[in-house]
This record gives C-alpha cells, sequence and structure tokens, in this order.
DNA sequence: ACATTGACCTGAGAGC
DNA sequence: TGCTCTCAGGTCAATG
C-alpha cells in the first residue's frame, strides 16, 4: 500500500478529516513505531494542540502544528500503514498502534499490522529530509528530465533498483516501480545506463504520469486503467497490452513482475 | 559500485 | 477444520 501515490492519498485524506481539531488525548499502543521520539514528548508536543497543514516528500507524510515554534508530527507506513478517521470507538480498526483522539469526539487511528513504520516528532522537515538522504521527490515539479539525467549519471544499476532507491528517487516502492517500467517498455533488469536517450525520457515521463494517475484513482488499483500493469500483478498473470503470460524476477531481493514480450532487455 | 541476504514484525493465503 | 509453509506495497546493516 504505502508508496507515493498510497501516501498522497492519507495525505489529503488527513487533510480532509483532521485539521483544526484539538487534540485531546494521544493513545500509543505500540512504542517501537517510535523511534527518535519519547512517548512522553509525543504527548506533550501534540495535547492542547491540532494539525495545521500537511506535506509529503516520497513515502513521508509531515503533519504541521500549531504552536510557537515549527514542529511537525512525521509518518512514515511501512509496508502495512494506513490512516482511519471514525467517530465510533466501536469502529476502532483492527492494528490501530497509535491514536490521536479530537476533542470534536473523533479520533484519528495510524495502523501499521507489521509495526515496520515510524512516528516522530520533527522541528524542520528539510533537515529531516536531509538526515534520511532522501533523493528528490518524484513528482516535485522541479524534479525535472535534467535532474532525472544526473539522478542517473550513467551508473550501471539495474533500472528497477535505481527507481525505488530512496536515497535517489523519493516514493517509488516495489508495486510502481514494476508498472513504470511496464509502461516505458524496459525489463527491471536493464542498466540505466544502456537506456538510449529516448527511452530515458520516456522513463522520466511514466514516472510522472503513472504515479500521477494513481493519484488520480486513490492508488486503487480497482480503479486503475485497464492498460495498467498493477492489478494483474499475481502468479497467472497476463499482459494488458498484448496478453502474454507475465514472468517474475527478482530484483534487489524484491519480485518483480514483467512481460517477457513487452519489456526488453535493452533499450 | 553494485547485488544479495537477513533482521525487524505480524499476519494472510495457499497447500495439505 | 487445522496446521504448516511461503510470501508480503519498506528500510537498514552486513556481506560478497
Amino acid at each position: 500500500m504505502p508508496e507515493l501515490p498510497d501516501v498522497e492519498t492519507m495525505r489529503r485524506y488527513l487533510q480532509a478529516t483532521s485539521l483544526h481539531q484539538q487534540i485531546e488525548e494521544v493513545d500509543v499502543r505500540s512504542e517501537q513505531l517510535l523511534a527518535q521520539t519519547a512517548v512522553e514528548e509525543l504527548k506533550e508536543r501534540l495535547i492542547g494542540h491540532s494539525f495545521n497543514s500537511t506535506r509529503r516528500h516520497g513515502k513521508w507524510l509531515f503533519v504541521a502544528l500549531d504552536g510557537d515554534a515549527e514542529a511537525f508530527l512525521v509518518l512514515h507506513f511501512g509496508m502495512t500503514g494506513g490512516l482511519k478517521y471514525f467517530e465510533n470507538m466501536e469502529e476502532d480498526p483492527e492494528y490501530d498502534r497509535i491514536l490521536f483522539h479530537f476533542a470534536s469526539g473523533y479520533h484519528l487511528a495510524y495502523i501499521a499490522m507489521r509495526k515496520l513504520g515510524e512516528v516522530a516528532i520533527v522541528d524542520d522537515v528539510e533537515a529531516f529530509v536531509g538526515n534520511k538522504d532522501l533523493g528528490p521527490d518524484v513528482l516535485d515539479p522541479d524534479f525535472d528530465l535534467s535532474a532525472f539525467k544526473e539522478v542517473v549519471d550513467d551508473r550501471w544499476v539495474m533500472a528497477k533498483a535505481l527507481l525505488m532507491d530512496q536515497h535517489e528517487l523519493a516514493g517509488i516502492g516495489n508495486v510502481y516501480a514494476d508498472e513504470i517500467l511496464f509502461q516505458a517498455q524496459v525489463h527491471p533488469r536493464t542498466r540505466i545506463n544502456r537506456l538510449s536517450e529516448e527511452t530515458l525520457e520516456q522513463l522520466f515521463g511514466k514516472m510522472k504520469s503513472v504515479l500521477q494517475e494513481a493519484i488520480e484513482h486513490q492508488a486503487h488499483p480497482d480503479r486503475f486503467p485497464a492498460w495498467f500493469l498493477v492489478p494483474h500483478r499475481h502468479g497467472d498473470g497476463t499482459c494488458p497490452r498484448c496478453g502474454a503470460g507475465l514472468e517474475r524476477v527478482k530484483v534487489s531481493s524484491r519480485t518483480s513482475y514483467f512481460c517477457p514480450n513487452c519489456q526488453h532487455k535493452k533499450a
């Protein structure tokens, strides 16, 4: 779930539901999610305050808090995280690890079945992004073709490994890397410096368009256009373009689905 | 430089 | 039905 389009969808969800309400209580049910911030500090910085606005960088969601000093709640969703806003505690979702209780009587749950996420309070988003050594957010308008070419920089890595490397590009994970490579008709193990200028431009365009389109469909594969690979990413899936059976290969120890007919090894 | 593996966690789904 | 096995949309450190 939580790659750039999913996190962007959650950002909009939080933005639409949870801003400008006083936080009455914070219930930390799984302390290990708080890597950098103590439970006491989290409560101190949140209780009596409210969420004011939201930002996102790659797979990281930042929620600005009201108050004198700049401060943000930071959320990462690991592999199985999400958010749910609800009123009745009987609707409290399973695997809720942190609960934010608002004075309005509503609640926001941070969900993480596998507890692989991270939650913290930070003062400075840019400093945080720098500390984590994150690459540019792929949907940042400043991240243009020439910036992408600088990242590629004639390196020898496999295309998929580069797309997924958060230190190079922030936001793309296993599923959307497959989708982007499929749309660009590039084999996942192709060395990135083997791509022609033209294919590289094609790849860049698909990075933007695939993520953008996924967001427009709320990152919900059921709603994706018919030519998208994601809904076919399973054992006996077939290519939505040519009908060939999809193949699987490991890249960076992640399962990659691709069409042997449409995605060639060379550019 | 680059690739792979295991660890961190807790299921969900498949196969028997 | 119940058990066991494999796999899972992320990231980091260690190893070759």
